[in-house]
RNA sequence: GCUGGAGUCGUCUAGUGGCAAUGACAAGAGACUGUAAAUCUCUCGCCUUCGGGCUUCGUAGGUUCGAGUCCUACCUCCAGCA
């Protein structure tokens, strides 16, 4: 079982450590959405820098590109992209039912590439075949999103990501017992000293990894052997008592952590969020699926019960040019910003605020140079990266909500 | 000076008798939440109570119900010849 150690609780917060095989995540913690095991714009070690603890990738566009056995022969994703962290996959089933031309069966999900129309099809035990290629520490289980918001197709999602878990919890552990053997699923430390370092010359990228990040506790093991979890999906979209119910089954089904899905919007998600995770056990860690483009999202988030969070919308956001500051964002294209030598954000600690004025990154967008795009995302990933590391302080300070209450009423005044 | 060609929204451009007039760029603004997103949308002559009104295709005349478009003169630019 994925260890997760509680360190304080408020209400249904918490403060807590995610070990993984690559490293702790302390919670709450954003994770960094690497999709094609890549953060946009950004190279690992930037991410590193600016205080990123792990990142997401997702399974649909690394089968697509380059192929889950190339990310395998690589070592694992965390190697293969040097990040040599925390990693997480999502299944692919968003990316999926975002598709046009998927036809959903029982069995699985047929699709086409967006790529080069490959007709396709993914099943729970091709996800979790694919993830366990890939090699994240945490895998999602591959679910149903709702087609619409409907009561009726959000209870038909619900109940064949329930179904679907069933087949997910039991390939996973077929992998799992093929692979590293049966026994106590939390013996990722104990594995270590058992399998000693027997394939280290073969893993040269870990070996270097490991000058960098002492912390790091698995060199020596063959990265394709480490423990890997399974995080069930909850959903049920806006309908409380269907959120109640998945909870109850993900719940009954014992996974390593939880994923809440299907989220869109802050709007009634205190409401979900309690209803959820008061049903999921509390020493097992929940990851809330897609959210934090907006700060509320992760305050909410953190305040009713959720320890992670991935999002694109940071980094999207910085390309695009809508960067986040204490007082909202701005978009650095305007105008306005052309003759303003001053730093986004004076007491910014980050790469970008440190050494670099807005009137520079206007110039930047406005001549759509690639460093524009690589300095407003360094500057907004640590943004969000950094508001949750302060959460995750305020939780532990006992100041929580006079943080949240201070920051979303200066972020949001002008609203 | 002669001959030929060309002048259309900030720029380049479409338009060869019928609705302020095409497209691109530039400019101005907006959107974006488990990334088919370095993407997409809107505005872009002036005024507007958003119904519409007014003024425009180098300048000035003319033909025509109607002219950016046809005719005349002039101005400017380009090319060639002197």
């Amino acid at each position: 079982m994925l260890k997760f150690d509680i360190i304080k609780t408020e209400g249904l917060a918490r403060v807590g450590v995610i070990h993984t095989p690559h490293g702790d995540i302390k919670t709450p913690a954003f994770v960094g959405a690497a999709t094609r095991a890549t953060v946009k714009a950004l190279t690992m070690q930037e991410m590193r820098g600016l205080g990123s603890q792990a990142i997401l990738a997702n399974t649909y566009h690394l089968i697509l590109r380059p192929g889950t056995e190339l990310i395998k022969s690589a070592g694992g994703l965390a190697n293969f992209c040097s990040w040599h962290g925390p990693t997480f996959t999502d299944s692919g089933g968003f990316q999926i039912f975002s598709l046009p031309d998927v036809s959903i069966s029982e069995h699985g999900v047929k699709f086409k590439s967006h790529i080069d129309g490959a007709s396709l099809e993914m099943t729970p035990e091709s996800s979790m075949q694919a993830q366990w290629a890939i090699g994240a520490d945490i895998h999602m289980a591959f679910d149903h999103l709702a087609k619409s918001d409907s009561y009726d197709d959000m209870k038909e999602a619900m109940l064949r990501t329930h179904a679907w878990l069933d087949r997910c919890v039991t390939e996973h552990e077929r992998i799992r017992e093929s692979l590293i053997g049966k026994g106590d699923r939390n013996t990722f430390s104990k594995g270590i000293s058992e399998r000693g370092s027997a394939r280290v010359s073969a893993l040269a990228p870990c070996r270097r990894a490991r000058a960098t990040r002492p912390e790091e506790k698995v060199f020596g093991q063959d990265p394709c052997r480490l423990e890997q979890y399974l995080y069930a999906i909850v959903q049920g979209g806006t309908f409380n008592d269907l959120r109640a119910e998945s909870a109850e089954y993900c719940k009954s089904n014992d996974p390593d952590g939880f994923g809440i899905g299907g989220v869109f919007t802050a709007d009634g998600m205190d409401e979900m969020l309690k209803t959820v995770n008061s049903i999921l056990p509390d020493d097992k860690p929940r990851h809330l699926l897609g959210m934090g483009q907006e700060p509320v999202d992760l305050f909410i988030g953190a305040e009713y019960g959720c320890d992670t969070f991935d999002c694109v919308g940071p980094t999207r956001m910085a390309r695009n040019g809508s960067l986040y500051t204490k007082d909202g964002r701005i978009n650095i294209k305007n105008a306005q910003y052309t003759h303003d030598f001053t730093p986004l954000e004076d007491d910014c600690d980050c790469e970008c605020c440190k050494n670099y004025t807005k009137a520079y990154l206007h110039h930047l967008f406005k001549t759509n140079e690639i460093t524009a795009k690589v300095l407003a995302s360094i500057h907004n990933e640590h943004f969000i990266v950094k508001t949750v590391d302060n959460i995750r302080e305020s939780l532990l300070n006992d100041t929580f909500q006079d943080y949240k209450t201070a920051f979303l009423s200066r972020y949001y005044k002008s609203l």
